[in-house]
DNA sequence: GTCTATACTTCGATAGAC
DNA sequence: GTCTATCGAAGTATAGAC
């Protein structure tokens, strides 16, 4: 076992700094880049530092996606008590703060048991709260369509994430004519955005 | 230059192997697991030889997305001349032969120039195949709603390849919910699935 | 908390024999 | 077309001094 093993103190900047080091290099090279060294000389400090605050590689990108969760969690909240919570909702999902980050974290994920566990947790959590948080506004509505606050909340998440996703390989064919769908929709609940 | 270097031949058996073997590696580990050295154990031959058939990792790359492209071609082609074409596409979409190699396949693109090019092409004429052959078939139902075949197949795609990312996860809060809308949809169109 | 030093593994890629 | 041999670079991870 290596329980003897040293490790660093979670409120670290200089473990901040390590994880900001490895989340713009997830950003700008994906995940295969995202090595020890390559995050230590972007952060200015030496590779061995990266196993003193996290004994794996796997465990800083646990770090990483967790915190990444934190952010997004806030975000998610403050969209919710905004004007036109919807609107909010589809803007933020079509602008995500990492929007590279979480293609590579999916990918990342199909093959890394450890995070997978960790990642979907997170994930189901986001989506709960969101549920949770639309379902008061579009009862407000009434219930005159079918769609539900579950479907509303996944295809609005299913939409922006993969039009982001094509968008950022350079293909956006149709996406026009997509997102004047959804806004459409969300102009019926909540007028046009303000 | 490295014009002098020998490259195998395109119809070679061993070539055809060798992107079987990164293609298995690609859907169980990531992209990051498709090395030289890995690929050719799994096809039971020498690391040299990947480099025999590909000049580059990426010339592989290159090579196993043109041939995921063709085969999708090919499925596509064939759901769009089936008796219930809208129902056959989306179920092409949620049935995708390599549904993770598509995800690595996009974090991939993120990060490798080489590849970005190839992949945002290949992606774009596969979408640009699916709306001429659904503009017809929508034709024939009248233009009575705002959906066009562009954003028909658009929001097709994004939804099916988005829950499919997810499930994947283990993520499925609210996937039946937003099938059930899809569907809807589609019954609107062609019927219930036949 | 950060450093030096270091062990061991795996990577991409090439040269040249058969 | 496939092999042996081999390069240098980069990967994770640990021990132990300061």
């Amino acid at each position: 076992m290596t329980t003897a093993r040293r490790i660093g103190a979670e409120d670290s900047a200089t473990r901040a700094a390590l994880l900001d080091a490895a989340q713009a290099l997830m950003t700008e090279e994906g995940y295969a880049a995202v090595t020890s060294r390559k995050v230590a000389a972007r952060a200015g400090l030496k590779p061995q530092l990266v196993h003193y605050y996290f004994r794996t590689m796997d465990d800083l990108f646990v770090a990483l996606v967790r915190r990444g969760a934190d952010q997004t969690r806030a975000r998610q909240e403050a969209a919710l008590v905004s004007d036109q919570p919807l609107w909010a909702l589809w803007e933020l999902t079509t602008h995500p703060a990492g929007r590279t980050v979480i293609t590579e974290v999916a990918a990342l994920a199909n093959h890394r048991k450890a995070l997978r566990t960790e990642i979907a947790a997170l994930a189901r959590s986001l989506r709960d709260a969101q549920i949770a948080g639309v379902t008061p506004i579009l009862g407000r509505y009434g219930a005159t369509t079918s769609l539900t606050p579950e479907a509303f909340v996944t295809l609005i998440n299913a939409i922006g994430q993969n039009l982001l996703t094509e968008e950022a390989l350079g293909l956006d064919t149709g996406h026009a004519a997509a997102r004047a769908i959804v806004e459409d929709v969300l102009t019926r609940y909540e007028g046009p955005r303000r």
